[in-house]
RNA sequence: GCCGAGGUGGCGGAAUUGGCAGACGCGCAAGCCUUAGGAGCUUGUGCCCAUCACAGGGCGUGCGGGUUCGAGUCCCGCUCUCGGCACCA
C-alpha cells in the first residue's frame, strides 16, 4: 500500500480550472468525432457484431424532445455495447414518404421534395448536436428513388407469387386526406384517420392488398424472440384467432346454401334463427316477395349507415325477416332467416347462427324480435325456467338429441367430428387479420409499377424498367380523391410491357408502412442500384439484434416488418423468420397529457436546453427523469438537477491541489472502501444499462460522484488509486455524457478517444462487503442495527441481536419464542 | 364489455428470491459565501408525537380482508388511472 505517500494535496480551489463550458466542448469534439469517422462500423468485421437499429423519424422538420427521448438512451446502449468489445453497427435514415409533405405542398406551396429533404438536413444537423453515434454513411432516405425501386421490386416477386393483388371491396376511407387506409391505420371506437384524426367511412373501391393474411398463423408464433409482453398480446389479439366449424345451412325450399361460421358448434341445436350480413350476396335471391320493401330499406339504411359519422352509431341491434328459412342440419328443424348489421360481411362468412341461449347478442335480437329461446345447455341447478340473459358458460348438454348430458366442452369435440363426418361441416380457423391495404390515392409515396393494358389486363413493370419514378414537375397536388399523378401530363401514360400497345399506368402509390418494412436491410448496402440487398452482409448482420422504438407501432409497422422478413425468407433472401431479436419499447414523452406533433402545436424543441445547459445535460436528463419504457409528461424543474451533478463531476475531476491546505492521507480501509464502492458502481452501472435502466445507471454514477467527493474531502489518496475511481467514473459516464466525459479523459491526459476505450472491469472480490447491517428486529418491528462481519456465525449474530440495547427493552423478563436469523439480513426476535 | 399496464413523500422516482420503505434527483428550510443572485457550498427534509439528547415511540406503499416471525412485494375481493380492442359469431 502507498498510503504512506505525503499529500499536498487540498481541499478544492473551484478558480483555479477551467469553467465547463458545454457548448465549446460539444462542438468541439462532434466535428473531431466527425473529421475521425469514430462511428463509421467496419462491415466486413463481423467478430462479435452487434446491429443496434433504432426506429427512424419522419422527417416532420423540428427534432423534438420526445426524439431525443427516443434516440438518446438508445445511442448510450449502443456506446456502451461497443465499450464492452461489440462492433457496433448503428445506422440513422429517414422515412421520408407520407402525407405531411404532400399537405404542407398544398398549405405553402412548397413541394414535398423540397420540405422533406430540407427537413432532414435540418434534423440531421439536430441529431449531431446530441453527439448521437449514427453511422450516417449508411443513411437511407425513403423517398431517394434508389431506394423505393426495391419497394417496386418486392412489389412485383409478391405479385408473382399472388401476395399483392387487387380487389374491390369496402374499404376505409378518410375524407380529409382523401385516401384509403389500413385497417391498421383506422384507430379507436371513433374510427378515426391515424393521421388527422378525422372519422373515416366507408368507400368501395378497387384497391391493392398485401396478403398478410396468409402468414396469420405463423404471426402468432413469438418463440425465439424476445420482445415485450404488450407488444405479442397486442398483436396476438389483432391477429385474433379463433377456432370453430363452418358449415352448410339450406334454404328451405330452394336450391341455396350458405355457410356459416361458429366458434360454439356445442349450441348448434338451439338455432332459432339464422342471420345474414345485409351485404350478403343470398339476401336478393331469397327475400320474398311480401318483405321485400322492408329488406331494402334496411338494406339501404345500413349501406348509409356506414357512411355518415360513426359515432353517433349506437350498438341498437336491429334487423329484418326476409321470409326465408333455412334447415339446421343437425336436427332438420326450420329456421327464419333475418338480415341484421350487427352480422359483418368482412369476418367469417357473413352469416351467422342466431342461438339466443347462449350468446347475448343473440339474446338481444330474439327478445326484440320475440323469437324463440331454446336452452341447449344447461347451467348448474337449472330446472327449466326461462333464462334471464344469455347463458355463456359451459355446462351439460340438453335438448341436443345424442350429444345430451355430455359436458358442453366434450360435445364442442364431438359435434365438429360428427359434422366432419356427416359432410355437414368442418374444423375452421378464422383470423380478424385483414389483408393489408397498401393503395393510397396520393402523391408522396412509392408508385406502384403496374400497367392496365387493354389486351392483358394488370401487368407488372419489367424488373429492368424499375424504378418507376415518381415525377418530381408538373404536379398538382390538391387533394381530389384521386392520386395527383391521374392529372399528370405524362406519367399515367404508359405502353403494355407485353405488346407496347398504350396503357394506362397505375397512378395510386403506396402506403408509407411498406418504406419501412425493410430499411435495417437497406442501411447495410444502401441504394445500391444491382441488388435489393447484400446477401452476404445480410446473412453476417441480421437479424437485427436489438431494435428500439414506441409500442404505438404494435400492430403497424412491427407486425408488417415481421410479415416482410417472413415473404423475403419465401423468396430466398434470407434464411430466418424474424427481423428483430429483441425488442424495446421506450415510452412517449406528452406535454399534458397529450402526444407531442406539430399539427398539435405541443413539441418541445431540445434546442434551447442544449444551448444554454449542453447536450449532455439533456441526455443525462431524459435518461434520469424515469424508468425509459414509462415515457410520462415533460417537465424540465429537474434538469439543472442534471447540470449541477455534471459541473460537480468537473470540479471533482479536473480541480487541481494547490498546497495550502493538508489533509491527512487516506488509511488501508479507506482506500479499501473507495475501490470497493468503483467496483459496485461498475456492477451496478453496467448491468442497468444492460436491462435499459437508464434511470439507476445514472443515480448509480451520482452515488459515486457523492462518495468520490466526501472521499476526497477527507483524505488524500494515492495516485494511482484516486486515478483509477476517476478513470472509471468517466469511462461509465462516457456513453451517457459522451462529450464532457471525452473533454476530461483529454485533460487528465487519456489516449483518444475515451469512446474507445475499454469498459472498466469488474472485480467481484474487490466489491465484496466485509461488513453487513444486521437489523434487529422484535416481533416483525426494527428496533436496532448493528454492524457485523459478513461471515458471522448464526450463534454469534442472534447473540448480538438478543444484546442488543434497545431491543432487549422489549424483550425484558420475556423469553423469546422463536428468533429467526436470516444470514447477511437481520435477526427478528418473536415473543408472545 | 374484453385484454394489458399501473396506484409508493410536496414532485419525478428507488427497493434480487417476501427481510432496514423512500436510493438518486427536484422542490422546500436553515446556515455559509457574495456588492448582488433565479449562481455556488454545507446541513436538514415521509407524516405525527416526544425530546437537552442523531433517546425514543406511533402511523405509513389506492381500499378491505388473508397467508407469514416478517408483505410495497404473495393470495382473495374491491376501487381508481392510463393504454389497446370493440357487435369478430
Amino acid at each position: 500500500m502507498e498510503t504512506t505517500i505525503k499529500s499536498d494535496r487540498v481541499t478544492h480551489s473551484p478558480n483555479r480550472i477551467t469553467k465547463y463550458n458545454a457548448q465549446e466542448i460539444e462542438m468541439k469534439w462532434q466535428s473531431r468525432w466527425e473529421a475521425d469517422k469514430l462511428y463509421r462500423t467496419d462491415l466486413e468485421q463481423t467478430d462479435n457484431k452487434y446491429y443496434f437499429v433504432t426506429m427512424y423519424p419522419y422527417p416532420s422538420g423540428d427534432l423534438h424532445i420526445g426524439h431525443w427521448y427516443a434516440m438518446a438512451p438508445s445511442d448510450v446502449k449502443a456506446r456502451y455495447l461497443r465499450m464492452r468489445g461489440k462492433n457496433v453497427f448503428f445506422p440513422m435514415g429517414f422515412d421520408a414518404f407520407g402525407l405531411p409533405a404532400e399537405n404542407a405542398a398544398i398549405k405553402r406551396g412548397i413541394h414535398p421534395n423540397t420540405w422533406t429533404l430540407q427537413n432532414i438536413a435540418n434534423m440531421e444537423r439536430q441529431m449531431r448536436t446530441m453527439g448521437a453515434s449514427f453511422d450516417w454513411e449508411r443513411e437511407v432516405i425513403t423517398c431517394d428513388p434508389r431506394y423505393y425501386k426495391w419497394n417496386q421490386w418486392f412489389f412485383i416477386q409478391m405479385f408473382k407469387r399472388g401476395l399483392a393483388y387487387k380487389k374491390k371491396q369496402a374499404v376505409d376511407w378518410c375524407p380529409k386526406d382523401q385516401t384509403v387506409l389500413a385497417r391498421e391505420q383506422v384507430v379507436g371506437p371513433d374510427r378515426l384517420c391515424e393521421r388527422c384524426d378525422t372519422p373515416v367511412i366507408k368507400k368501395d373501391l378497387e384497391q391493392w392488398f398485401l396478403k398478410i393474411t396468409a402468414y396469420a398463423e405463423e404471426l402468432l408464433d413469438f418463440s425465439g424472440i424476445d420482445w415485450p409482453e404488450k407488444v405479442k398480446t397486442l398483436q396476438t389479439n389483432w391477429i385474433g384467432r379463433s377456432e370453430g366449424v363452418q358449415f352448410t345451412m339450406q334454404v328451405a325450399d330452394r336450391d341455396e346454401t350458405f355457410d356459416v361460421f361458429t366458434t360454439r358448434q356445442d349450441t348448434v341445436f338451439g338455432m332459432s334463427f339464422a342471420v345474414l350480413a345485409p351485404e350478403h350476396h343470398l339476401v336478393d335471391l331469397i327475400t320474398t316477395p311480401e318483405r321485400r320493401a322492408e329488406v331494402e330499406d334496411y338494406v339501404f339504411k345500413t349501406r348509409r349507415e356506414t357512411e355518415i359519422d360513426r359515432m353517433s352509431t349506437e350498438k341498437v341491434r336491429d334487423g329484418v325477416f326476409t321470409g326465408a328459412y333455412a334447415i339446421n342440419p343437425m336436427n332438420g328443424e326450420r329456421v327464419p332467416i333475418w338480415i341484421a348489421d350487427y352480422v359483418l360481411t368482412t369476418y367469417g362468412t357473413g352469416a351467422i347462427m342466431g342461438v339466443p341461449a347462449h350468446d347475448e347478442r343473440d339474446f338481444d335480437f330474439a327478445k326484440r324480435y320475440g323469437l324463440d329461446i331454446h336452452v341447449v345447455i344447461a347451467p348448474a341447478n337449472w330446472n327449466g325456467e326461462p333464462l334471464s340473459a344469455a347463458y355463456t358458460e359451459p355446462g351439460t348438454m340438453v335438448n341436443s338429441g345424442e350429444f345430451n348430458g355430455l359436458d358442453s366442452e366434450t360435445a364442442k369435440a364431438r359435434i365438429a367430428d360428427y359434422m366432419e363426418e356427416k359432410g355437414i361441416g368442418k374444423s375452421t380457423v378464422n383470423y380478424r387479420l385483414r389483408d393489408w391495404l397498401i393503395s393510397r390515392q396520393r402523391y408522396w409515396g412509392t408508385p406502384i409499377p403496374i400497367v392496365y393494358c387493354e389486351e392483358h389486363g394488370i401487368v407488372p413493370v419489367p424488373e429492368e424498367e424499375l424504378p418507376v419514378v415518381l415525377p418530381l414537375e408538373g404536379v398538382e397536388f390538391q387533394p381530389t380523391g384521386l392520386s395527383p399523378l391521374t392529372y399528370h401530363e405524362e406519367f399515367p401514360y404508359a405502353k403494355c410491357p407485353i405488346d407496347g400497345n398504350p396503357a394506362r399506368r397505375e397512378t395510386d402509390t403506396m402506403d408509407a408502412f411498406v418504406d419501412s418494412s425493410w430499411y435495417w436491410y437497406g442501411y447495410l448496402d444502401p441504394y445500391n442500384a444491382e441488388r435489393v440487398i447484400n446477401p452476404e452482409l445480410v446473412k453476417r448482420w441480421t437479424p437485427v439484434d436489438q431494435y428500439t422504438g414506441g409500442v404505438e407501432h404494435a400492430v403497424l409497422h412491427l407486425l408488417y416488418a415481421r410479415f416482410w422478413t417472413k415473404v423475403m425468407r419465401d423468396i430466398g433472401l434470407v434464411q430466418y423468420d424474424e427481423p428483430f431479436l429483441k425488442l424495446f419499447n421506450q415510452g412517449t414523452i406528452l406535454t399534458n397529457g397529450m402526444r407531442m406533433s406539430k399539427s398539435r402545436g405541443n413539441v418541445v424543441s431540445p434546442d434551447s436546453y442544449v444551448e444554454s445547459l449542453g447536450a449532455d445535460t439533456v441526455r443525462v436528463y431524459l435518461m434520469f427523469i424515469g424508468p425509459w419504457d414509462q415515457g410520462g409528461d415533460w417537465d424540465d424543474s429537474g434538469i439543472g438537477g442534471a447540470h449541477r451533478w455534471l459541473q460537480r463531476v468537473w470540479t471533482l475531476v479536473l480541480d487541481a491541489p494547490n498546497g495550502k491546505e493538508k489533509i491527512p492521507a487516506a488509511t488501508d480501509e479507506q482506500v479499501k472502501i473507495l475501490r470497493r464502492v468503483m467496483h459496485q458502481t461498475i456492477q451496478r452501472v453496467g448491468s442497468d444499462i444492460e436491462a435499459f435502466k437508464f434511470n439507476t445507471a445514472v443515480a448509480a454514477l451520482m452515488e459515486f460522484t457523492n462518495a468520490l467527493s466526501r472521499a476526497k474531502e477527507s483524505a488524500w489518496y494515492p495516485n494511482a488509486v484516486w486515478g483509477e475511481a476517476i478513470r472509471s467514473l468517466l469511462l461509465m459516464l462516457a456513453p451517457s455524457a459522451p462529450h464532457i466525459a471525452e473533454e476530461m479523459w483529454e485533460r487528465l491526459g487519456g489516449t483518444y478517444s475515451i469512446h474507445q476505450q475499454s469498459w472498466p472491469q469488474y472485480d467481484p472480490n474487490a466489491a465484496a462487503e466485509e461488513k453487513f447491517t444486521l437489523v434487529v428486529q422484535v416481533n416483525g418491528k426494527v428496533r436496532g442495527k448493528i454492524e457485523l462481519p459478513v461471515d458471522v456465525s448464526e450463534e454469534v449474530a442472534k447473540a448480538a441481536a438478543l444484546n442488543e440495547e434497545n431491543a432487549k427493552r422489549y424483550l425484558e423478563g420475556r423469553t423469546p419464542a422463536q428468533v429467526i436469523y436470516v444470514p447477511k439480513k437481520l435477526v427478528n426476535v418473536v415473543v408472545r
